[in-house]
DNA sequence: GCTATATATTTGCGCACTCAACTATATGAC
DNA sequence: GTCATATAGTTGAGTGCGCAAATATATAGC
């Protein structure tokens, strides 16, 4: 069994762990009719100063690529949870915002996001919490 | 903007930070020709103890469904990377090793694997990245 | 031995995503 | 203004994966 080193060991441990968090986070998401990234897109949202964004922006920062993005929200468009709006300075532009209906959607998942989280980082105190969402900041 | 339990932020960074991760590292693995779920079976093979591994334990311990094993494995059996054995104990397993040649590929990728890691990993210190690990191995 | 139940693996089907090509609009050089 | 180039977004085709059903084998009760 050869020497591996720390960063290979922290990559793979980092892949691990975000698919098992993945399955059980979304398991949960799905009682409120969401996907993990229909809540990813919904934190954004909600969590950007102006409340509406660019899909080139909203696809850059959950990771996604832009015709993810275009495909992830035509349903959510759809069933009213996200509205468009138009950029009068560029008609390129499509912006999105939450609706009415989507932040309510979005105050209710969050509380059981919220649980679930907590559920599966209970194996680390309150300060290892802190310092692991430290090293997050650095490697984002 | 309301505010957010740390467990929650921490889930969502982690998605996001194996999404990325996921990709420039994925990246550069295709120059070997693999994909990193490929590189994560190999690596699972290589490391463990009898260097045979039933499929469903391969599958629990990289994060995959039993039939996404069974697709991943297919195309690197025919080009001979890995191999089949059959227990004679049980019929209905069959294990999967990795060949010499697969062997060898696994033993170049795993160079470049860590450089990309080191890169991607380069604005922790080595300190921090010990701390990183054992925060992880709570976790999983 | 026979039946019921459990486990290992594969297969059919569908979803979520990416990449590359395309359309539409904007910007800059002249 | 017109042309060349850049950017925003959508669409077509394909990939990687999961879930549930099907298959093959094993195990236990009788």
């Amino acid at each position: 069994m050869s020497k591996e080193s720390i960063s290979s060991q922290l990559v793979i441990k980092n892949a691990l762990l975000a698919s098992k968090l993945a399955k059980r986070v979304g398991n949960h998401l799905s009682l409120h009719g969401i996907s993990l990234s229909e809540y990813l897109v919904m934190h954004h949202l909600e969590h950007s100063p102006n409340k509406a964004v660019q899909r080139i922006a909203l696809a850059d920062h959950i990771g996604m690529s832009a015709s993810g993005v275009t495909r992830l929200i035509a349903p959510m468009e759809k069933t009213g949870i996200i509205e468009k709006v138009s950029n009068p300075r560029d008609a390129r532009q499509s912006l999105v915002k939450l609706s009415k209906a989507g932040q309510r959607l979005y105050g209710e998942a969050q509380v059981s996001f919220a649980q679930i989280c907590d559920d599966q980082t209970a194996s680390l105190s309150q300060s290892q919490q802190e310092k692991l969402l430290e090293l997050y900041s650095k490697l984002l």
